[in-house]
Parts: C-alpha cells; sequence; structure tokens
DNA sequence: TTGTACGCGTTATCAT
DNA sequence: ATGATAACGCGTACAA
C-alpha cells in the first residue's frame, strides 16, 4: 500500500522494478487515487478558488484561461465560480472554496465586501482581490485606470471634442463610481464642461449601454463622444447609434474600456483602453502562489498599467 | 461528534436547543466542514464535471452558466476544465475529474475519442456528450444542424442567391466536417454549384473567419453568400469585408452558427442559426442527475432543433 | 436524544 | 526498499 502511494508520487524510494510492477497492476485494474483521501491526508488540497462576477463578459473567460493554463503547469487545479454580480453568490462561492480547503483564492469581481474576506482570513488562506477601496485585507492587484482615461481624454480633444459623455457601471459597483469619478476629474482637469445628463448610468451589459446610449440621443445638447466603463457598454452603445440611423465615428466617437478581442470584429473596431488581462492572471496566480507557500501572509500589492488603444471609432468630431 | 454532523446536515435527530448550541460554538469558532473528508466518508462527491472545448467563444460560457445555475439549485458543484481544443487536455481534464469522483461529466466539446470516455465508463461514472458520430457509449445531446441550415439555404436562395460559400472548422473536428457536409448535402439537394474553393477552411476563432474569407475574396468566382460554421468565424469573415472595403448584406450575405448574443451588436447584426444553449445546459444536466441517480445506466438520448435567425446580414445579392 | 467507535482511501511515520 | 499502522475529518451504525 505505501510502497503503492511511493510509486504514484514519483518517491526515489523505491525499486524501479517494483514501480514498473505496480505501474502494471494499476494500469490492469483501471485504479485511479482518489483526491480526497489524498487531500485529506495530505493536509494539502492543490486547489486555488477564482471567483467572477460575469463569465458572459468576454474580459473574463480570458482571465480565467489564463489563470488555469498557469495554475495547470505548476500542479495546481482550480475551482471556478461566477457570481453573476450578486453578493450572495459570492459569499456561497466562498463558503463552498474554504469547504475545500483551497489554498488561496483570487476574488476578480468588480465589488467585493470586507466580510466575504474575513472569513477567507480566519481559515489563514490567502486571498487577492481586484483593486477595491472598501477591502483592505489580502493581497491587491492595482489596475491604473487614469493613466487610460487621461490618455482617452487628451486622443479626444486633440481630435477637436469637447463634449464627452461617459456610460458608468451601476453605482453600487465600487469599481464602476471609481471609474466614472477619475473620469469626472480628468474632464475637470481639462476645463471641459460635464452636464450631470453626460453621466449615464448603465447595466454593465451590452443591453444597459443599448438603453443609456438611447437615452443619451435623446437629449438636447447631445455630446459629440462617449465613453463606456466597458466594452460591452461601448458595444451598445454603437448599436444603439447605428440602429438610430446615425454612424461611428462620424456622428459620435466611442471609446470602450478593457480591450477584449471582439472589439477588432465589430464595425467600426472600438478604440478602448486596454486592461492587460494576461498580467492581472498572472499577478493573481503568482500572488497566490507565493502566499500559500509563506504561510506569514504579507501583502503583495501591484500596480498594472492601462493604456488606451486607437482604432477606428474615433475621429474628429462632425462640426469640425 | 456525532451530534454536531448531525446538526449540520440538518438530522431531525437533534433536539432543538442541543442544535442551537452547536450552531453557536460552529459560529464562535468559525468551524467550516471539511468537503474532502466528507465525500471520503459519505462516498458521494456532490460533483458534476464540465468540460468544453473554448472558453473564449462566447457560445460555451453561457453554456457554462446555465448548467452552474442548474447545479447550485440542486446542491450540485461544478468543476469545469477548458481543453482549449487539444485532445491532451481533455484527457487531463477528464482524469482529474476521476480523481475527484465526479457523479458526472459533461462533455461539451465538438471532438471526443472513444478512449477518453471508456476510462469513465470504467469507473461507473455517467457521461454525457454533445451528439458525436465516433462515440458510441454514454448519454447522447443530438443536436439536430440539418433543420437549420436547411432553413438557411433556403432563406438565401429566396433572396435570389445561388452561389454559396462555407466556411468550415478545421476537419480534424468531427463536429467541423458533420456540418461541411450537411451544408453539401444540402446545397446538391437544392441543385447548386459548389466549386472546391468555396469550402473554405479555418480556424474555429475569428481571426480563422477572416483569413478565410480573405482568401474567398481573391477568388474570381466569388460567392455571393458566406455561411460559417459558428459566429464567431462569421464575425472574422465580417471584418475581412469591411476592410476590404465591401459591405454586408450589399456585397455578400452572411450565415453564422450558434446565435451568441453578440451578434446583435455588430453591424449589420448577424443572421445566423440557433443553437438551443439552454436547452443543451439543461438536457445535460437532468442527463447526469438521472444517470448518477439511476445506476443502471440507461443511455438517454435527446434531440434538440436549429432555427435559423434573420437579421440584417442577409439581403438580395447586389447582381440582382 | 446523545455519545462511541469504526471506516472511507490516502499519506506519513516507524519498523523491518 | 518495503511493509505495517496511525492519522486526516467526517458520516453512521450501534450502544447507551
Amino acid at each position: 500500500m505505501a510502497t503503492v502511494s511511493r510509486t504514484l508520487n514519483g518517491s526515489s524510494l523505491v525499486r524501479p522494478a517494483t514501480a514498473e510492477r505496480v505501474r502494471k497492476v494499476v494500469q490492469e485494474l483501471g485504479y485511479v487515487p482518489n483526491s480526497s483521501a489524498r487531500s485529506l491526508s495530505s493536509g494539502k488540497s492543490n486547489l486555488f478558488g477564482v471567483v467572477i462576477s460575469d463569465i458572459t463578459n468576454p474580459f473574463f473567460p480570458e482571465l480565467i484561461s489564463n489563470f488555469e493554463s498557469l495554475a495547470l503547469k505548476n500542479g495546481y487545479e482550480v475551482v471556478f465560480a461566477n457570481t453573476n454580480y450578486d453578493p450572495e453568490r459570492l459569499d456561497h462561492a466562498l463558503r463552498r472554496m474554504v469547504e475545500r480547503r483551497v489554498e488561496g483564492v483570487a476574488i476578480l469581481t468588480s465589488e467585493v465586501h470586507d466580510s466575504a474576506i474575513t472569513m477567507l482570513r480566519r481559515q489563514n488562506i490567502p486571498v487577492v482581490t481586484l483593486q477595491q477601496q472598501t477591502v483592505q485585507q489580502g493581497s491587491i492587484i492595482k489596475v491604473d485606470h487614469s493613466v487610460g482615461i487621461a490618455e482617452a481624454i487628451a486622443h479626444l480633444m486633440e481630435l477637436g471634442h469637447r463634449d464627452i459623455a461617459f456610460i458608468a457601471g451601476p453605482s453600487d459597483l465600487w469599481s464602476a463610481r471609481k471609474r466614472r469619478d477619475i473620469f469626472a476629474a480628468e474632464i475637470k482637469r481639462n476645463k471641459l464642461t460635464l452636464p450631470a445628463e453626460w453621466i449615464a448610468e448603465s447595466d454593465p451589459r451590452p443591453e444597459g449601454g443599448f438603453d443609456a446610449m438611447q437615452a443619451l440621443l435623446k437629449l438636447k445638447n447631445r455630446p459629440t463622444a462617449i465613453m463606456a466603463t466597458n466594452d460591452l457598454i461601448a458595444l451598445g452603445a454603437l448599436r444603439a447609434i447605428n440602429e438610430a440611423g446615425l454612424d461611428v465615428p462620424r456622428d459620435f466617437s466611442i471609446v470602450g474600456i478593457d480591450d477584449i478581442d471582439l472589439v477588432h470584429y465589430v464595425h467600426p473596431p472600438l478604440t478602448t483602453i486596454r486592461i492587460p488581462r494576461p498580467q492581472i492572471a498572472e499577478c493573481a496566480f503568482t500572488t497566490l502562489l507565493e502566499n500559500s507557500r509563506n504561510p506569514e501572509m504579507k501583502k503583495i500589492q501591484s500596480n498594472l498599467p492601462t493604456q488606451l488603444i486607437v482604432r477606428a471609432s474615433t475621429a474628429a468630431p462632425r462640426s469640425n
């Protein structure tokens, strides 16, 4: 029994001939080790948890895909959970992850309460979150949106725009408020005017952007450029513009955030602010890995840049 | 100890007062049960596995999302794996699922070898796959593509098209070959001509569609309509057409397959053949649930319809 | 209604 | 280099 275990775990304390014999029998019997028993006995789960808020937003699958590849390469497995923007589902998901004794959790949602994380910390489980002002525990991946947003506004101004609206995400999501505030601050810094009605609030999905844009189209004082808090919203806005018989970038310039692959494939390809997904995934993984090896739980902070990617959805405003 | 276990599992054989006391202590200690120990002892993992081939294709996240919701509602958890079209990763994923003693696996990839499934069947694990001719074991979800493809061709012919090309997926994927063959048969049935060069082969991602369409554009005898084996490929083709300065549907009509949400949000919105994702997810889940309750493992076969959804990417050909 | 004791499949510790 | 045996944390049959 012990020898079998040793063989399967590649211990060197087993005679090659014996190992061979073991492997043969294993093969014949179709024996597959039981990972529950394994982790119960060893005290190691070899599991990381990843929580995201919307698997339907292409931003996240790429994150997951990258994280999973890294994990597999390092002999870890990954459990996923999709909260669908529902805090209750977040709690459920984290709970289940604790039950599985994951060795670390990456919470890559836009909103996390401290209470959720406290549970994890009580169990001494390393946590990494995306930058969230409300959360002060665990390691944090900061994504510096201000640079990208500043670049975007500068780009639009250079093209001649002075009337820029912003379609924000739901204001109960901290990340959405944060991006909106950065936008507003940057607008102010550039001494542009920003009527209240140019800040729209939207569900973070394309439908939301569609609705928000329809509202903007009804305004008497229309902006000439639209920035959206994510690409999906920007796509929804684009559709609303098209359905109104108007054209991008002739009638409106549009800038998104995220740089999901699909913005290449719409017409016109979207100008957007790239959020470095591969780096986020890598950063989350390595942070978890380090934190789980070093139980001292020193907080790791990282700061990832954003960057404007200019494509065809921005141009000089029509009146120019 | 036993009383604690009973309390946590909601046994009625516990005096309410005791139960309350237990819960309080549990709360204070921050105790969370260990699911490994639980499933080791009970012999039940309460786990289903889901394997998909490309999490980056929006077709799959919706599948996952639906499946996960159903599972949670029924007290099950789900482990996912993304094979990235790599048969080796499929084997790895299935292996890990067996190690976790999942109570069923849904293999929702386009290609599965019998050998992979044999391992699962040896362990008496229920399996459900999408229709795959090579695989004869386990339950099967059939998706009837022929109806949708026939509808699409009829729709194009009604508009006046007679020259229809097909961008197929990689011919080493059985599902890709199958769709292509159905298309070819349907073309023949309608007595249309189908030069060999109108059957393009493509990577199943937008880049593939882009490249394939560029090749089609170089042809002397161009088709007037393009059908693609999935929506992502269709989006790639659409982009290639746009970049060539041409217009859809003026210069080419395009029909995709899948009906992913995003095809609403490109311009023009894509005509496509809807594959019923929610039903696939539900069918996969209920099949697994039934099969895992009834260890007799009777094969369940279901047949799901496809349906043409007409939007704005199809119109009469220009020459008409 | 509660507590005791064994077993689940594996790893780890000790002998051998 | 190998085998016996005690954990790991939970469920459960059985005793109390």
